[in-house]
DNA sequence: CTGTTAGCGCTTTCAC
DNA sequence: GTGAAAGCGCTAACAG
């Protein structure tokens, strides 16, 4: 018997089964006051007919979707991948669906999928990564959908958010390079236009020189795109200098591998020449030689956190706006020394 | 004035216009026959009272979603992000929304993730790699919904599909060995029970070595689950020989990088001691170092004409089933030797 | 060019 | 426990 053609519909089930629309809804919502006999007739009836509820009928009827919107800017970027991650488990524990969508990396993209999203009717949206601009906030403001940032932030902390303390982690990496007795510090960080990673850890990496009276040197800092290629052209560059920095704060792992091949490229060893530490910790870091130490970040916690706040945000509980904020921790590798292995060789 | 809280509908805007709700309708659906003067009005109200058109609601009226649902294998695999960025390309071209969905290689999930997409009435699907089972076909079987196969086959080439000639990769690679002099040549593959990928592409290794008069040697046989830990794995115990290849096959990038880990860090060197060609020439391809030879496959376009055959076949066009071959090519890099500069150390 | 009128398939009071 | 009926917001004939 051919099911193709003939949508049947919760009507058909009710029909052959003798019982109400009503009932077969409740039966098909787990609602308990069914008779279990109805139950199971109702049941039979629904594997006979192979009948598949309408989502979307269901969906403008009671006006939940059970859909959360998730909006990240690289499909391709371990960093985000690995955030989806943490989405997508506690999504389907709560049994949320996700509609992913990739912004590109273009504003313009990222303002018309939150539309499509909302027009969708999502019941809450995630928005990942990218700058939160002005023209988000004004959509923001005229919905009632539940929104939560990941990884990144909005002035005046308007939205609640997850994410790590970015210039904490940019210092401490850099700190780490003092004790190791380092001077010459370079560092190869993110657009300062970008308020939400590229500035605050520059500013981490600065005050970090600062409070142990290490002179800043401009000449010593490099601005990348986060990206391989970006990351290999800067520290060739660094490597160019009549005075090459002995260590190197990377804000990006991709960059740091672009990093170590200019490094290696060049003749110098790692980390007996330079010292590298990138940044996030994602799967490429452990698979590259020298194995590149680098700042841990909860990837997959930030989405799980984040889809748990939203399902309560969902649920009506009160979510406070401003960032919770995720430990970070140094993870040291073999493109850094053990701290203690100081030799004197910098000035 | 606070726009939350109320839905405004398209009765709302039509009120406030004076016109009725097919107007409205026929404005924000672009509709000709309307009066400029009578579009000019609604659109400005449109925009007065904010309005948001339901997704819902007109999917439930028109019976169409403008979506398609897309299933893939592991989002953090650089192949299917790759494949998916055409695949969203086309899309975003013809006015569909994309829902992404991960079944994380579960055999449970993908089928529930299926149903799932079918509930919410996509207007087509797009299944990305893993095994296309009975139980999959009888879910298609009884649906309407055109389903397009990325990177997969079914057997009987039951359902349309866009990949690569797998046989036809895996063998060229393997001559490109036996051409530049080896006869000493290595496989790290993947399962042999994955008819899509492991299996033929063991058999075009095969192939090129009988069709050259080489030995088949089952010493030579590894096999992985095409990440890198498996790939550094496998070539472990190939250096461990007394025999040791001078010449390896994988077929995955990522395997192929552990491959390459391995073999130096065992000292040896590449592409002089051992010759590794990988697979797919995903970016970490080109970032790593020696930077690596691999089968060239055309990610992108898989993904753009899988979405561009789904397009056709929702719009109603006949669409054959079968597979639609994509050319490969070979992209060779430093972890293999130009053609011509063979010396004679294979024996 | 524009309005009227049925539904789309389901949930949800409100009765019984 | 179960049913009847009123929508959810929109599209799509059909009339005019």
């Amino acid at each position: 018997m051919d099911k193709k053609k003939e949508t049947i519909t919760i009507y058909d089930v009710a029909r052959v089964a003798g019982v109400s629309m009503a009932t077969v809804s409740r039966v098909v919502n787990g609602n308990s006051n069914v008779k279990p006999a109805t139950r199971k007739k109702v049941l039979g009836v629904i594997e006979q007919l192979g009948y598949r509820p309408n989502a979307v009928a269901r969906g403008l009827a009671s006006k939940k979707t059970k859909t959360v919107g998730v909006v990240i800017p690289d499909i391709s970027n371990a960093f985000y991948s690995e955030v989806t991650r943490g989405i997508e488990d506690i999504a389907t524990m709560y049994r949320y669906n996700i509609i992913l969508c990739n912004s590109d990396l273009q504003q313009e993209r990222e303002t018309q999928l939150i539309e499509t999203l909302l027009e969708k009717q999502v019941d809450g949206l995630l928005f990942l990564g990218g700058n939160v601009r002005e023209e988000h906030l004004r959509i923001y403001e005229h919905t009632n959908v539940p929104v939560v940032l990941v990884a990144t932030k909005v002035e005046d902390n308007a939205l609640p958010a997850v994410g790590i303390d970015q210039h904490e982690a940019a210092y401490d990496a850099t700190v780490h390079f003092i004790q190791g007795g380092h001077k010459k510090i370079a560092l190869i960080g993110g657009p300062l236009t970008d308020l939400v990673k590229g500035y605050p850890r520059y500013i981490g990496y600065k005050h970090a020189l600062e409070e142990h009276q290490i002179e800043f040197d401009e000449h010593l800092i490099r601005i990348g795109d986060y990206r391989y290629d970006s990351g290999y052209q800067a520290m060739s560059t660094l490597l160019s200098l009549t005075d090459v920095p002995t260590s190197v704060v990377v804000l990006s792992d991709e960059m740091a591998v672009g990093a170590i091949h200019a490094i290696l490229d060049n003749g110098k060893k790692i980390p007996e020449d330079i010292e590298v530490i990138g940044y996030n910790n994602i799967p490429i870091a452990s698979q590259v030689r020298p194995l590149l130490s680098t700042v841990d970040v909860p990837m997959y916690d930030l989405g799980a956190v984040a889809m748990r706040l939203l399902t309560k945000y969902m649920h009506g509980e009160e979510v406070q706006t401003g960032q919770v904020t995720l430990p970070h921790s140094l993870k040291l590798r073999s493109s850094t020394r053990p701290l203690g292995s100081i030799e004197g060789e910098q000035s």
